[in-house]
DNA sequence: GTAGGGTTAG
């Protein structure tokens, strides 16, 4: 930037070699005023522009606000400043003048001599950002040396922004990171925060950990915010391994990340739904050597992790544990732990579990019952079955699709297919459908015990209800309806008709 | 000082 040798207050814009000389009249003080004026003048026409007069091309070879700009500054003696030009870009911009902001920026870089400020490029690349024209924002980046003006950082972190909020963009990233090198443009750690975080977004967590290796090769710090970042993305998405994850975190740890509750919890939770309940096991370990106590929900967490496992070990364990810690168990916690034990064929010990919450004023719910119920019916338990179905109806907890498909499915594997059968009407009812092979397996039972009736009726009875059995029922009926075949004619028509 | 995250079922 060239300043005036003589007085630091002189005025930045101005020419550096004049033609003539001051006048004496001319001071600081009248420069200063003539440009207030001539920005007066200029924000007066805006407004006049805008009050639907149609703007009068003063000189047909620039836009109306160009040429006024150039007017208003040339009246009062002056050089148009950037202020100037950016308060008619911001108009253009306001009003969507799109047309006539290229024009402009010619005029800028070809006649001006000023060192154009870079907010001006910052506000138009985030503008044709925002309104979709990337191209536009990616040449006026390229471009803004031309305009005397060297960029930073700034443009560079936002036109990095812009590229990577779409994926069709993304590769156009590697030019511009290159091409800053060449506009001297020193990368800071923002610029990868920048990268890492837009690709986060967009769920390209494998190129944001790329980058985040790559800062370390640099020598740059480990963050926080983006290992946090970067953990969360990478265990809401599913293209990474659990395996691919640990190791992500794993390097992590090694470099010194201290993560946070929310880390720990995004993690075991991950773990736990990809099936990898011990991994998530030393997740919670490692949380409680960083000095972080787990709360119920990571500890709740975990335990499911162990049932899916079958290392009912570590869940009695951990359920110690909680206990021993102070934690106070919520019905969740209970459920995966009355799960536990029904997986190990203890429904006696589930029961008087149940019945223990009770007394902690801890509600069974829905699920609690549901998971005895599973495993009443799995071991044939049915009138244990019913009794609980009772109990929920008594204490107010609600039955719902799964408790019916349930004790459906229990009634239809222990072969009681007459009760099976007015349960399900009972199902129907209330709209509850049956899962489809429940259905055909009823129909196929039905049949076999030659009570083909039977089953043309209860497939009449669903298909009005707009429920359409599989193709294994139509197969037992049509294998089994003989000279019955009208029946299942009508059948047939009757689902034609509800479809 | 806060919330939100967590359970069953094929």
């Amino acid at each position: 930037m060239v300043r005036h040798p003589l007085s630091k207050t002189a005025n930045k814009y101005l020419r550096k070699f004049k033609k003539w000389p001051h006048s004496p009249y001319k001071t600081s003080w009248h420069h200063n005023f003539g440009e207030q004026q001539a920005m007066q003048i200029l924000k007066q026409a805006t407004i006049e522009m805008d009050s639907s007069q149609q703007p009068q091309r003063h000189n047909l070879q620039y836009p109306f606000l160009l040429s006024t700009l150039l007017d208003s500054f040339k009246g009062y003696s002056c050089d148009p400043t950037p202020k100037a030009y950016y308060f008619v870009i911001k108009t253009l911009t306001d009003s969507f003048q799109l047309h006539d902001i290229p024009p402009i920026l010619d005029h800028l870089e070809q006649v001006e001599k000023f060192e154009t400020p870079e907010f001006i490029f910052v506000y138009l690349i985030r503008f044709y950002g925002n309104v979709d024209r990337v191209q536009d924002a990616v040449h006026l980046f390229f471009r803004i040396p031309r305009f005397r003006c060297t960029p930073t950082v700034c443009s560079l972190n936002l036109i990095l922004s812009l590229l990577c909020r779409k994926k069709e963009c993304l590769k156009m990233v590697p030019q511009i990171l290159l091409k800053s090198q060449h506009m001297n443009i020193r990368i800071e750690e923002s610029t990868f925060q920048v990268l890492i975080k837009a690709l986060c977004r967009i769920k390209r967590v494998d190129y944001a950990i790329k980058i985040l290796n790559c800062m370390i090769e640099d020598g740059y710090g480990l963050d926080s915010t983006i290992c946090s970042l970067i953990i969360s993305s990478l265990c809401e998405q599913k293209d990474l391994t659990s395996v691919e994850a640990l190791v992500v975190w794993g390097e992590m740890r090694k470099l010194g990340f201290c993560p946070s509750v929310m880390e720990y919890t995004n993690m075991i939770r991950f773990l736990v739904k990809e099936g990898r309940g011990m991994d998530a096991l030393d997740i919670l370990n490692q949380m409680k050597e960083g000095g972080i106590k787990p709360d119920i929900v990571c500890y709740t967490m975990v335990l499911s992790g162990t049932v899916a496992e079958g290392k009912y070990e570590k869940l009695d364990e951990l359920f110690d544990e909680i206990l021993i810690f102070g934690l106070i168990p919520d019905v969740y916690t209970y459920n995966v732990y009355i799960n536990g034990l029904c997986k190990q064929n203890n429904v006696d010990e589930a029961l008087k579990i149940v019945a223990y919450m009770d007394e902690l004023g801890c509600k069974p719910n829905v699920v609690t019952y549901n998971t005895l119920l599973v495993a009443l019916c799995l071991v044939g338990e049915l009138s244990k079955a019913r009794g609980l179905m009772k109990e929920m109806g008594l204490k107010g907890v609600e039955l719902n699709l799964h408790t019916y498909r349930i004790m459906l499915d229990g009634l239809v594997g222990k072969g009681e297919i007459s009760e099976a059968c007015i349960f399900l009407e009972e199902m129907l009812e209330k709209c509850f459908y049956p899962r489809s092979s429940t259905f055909d397996n009823i129909i196929f039972q039905l049949c076999q015990k030659g009570l083909i009736n039977e089953a043309m009726e209860l497939t009449k009875k669903t298909v009005a209800k707009s429920f359409a059995p599989g193709a294994s029922t139509w197969e037992a009926l049509l294998l089994n309806s003989g000279s019955e075949l009208r029946y299942s004619d009508t059948i047939f028509s009757g689902l034609l008709s509800t479809n």
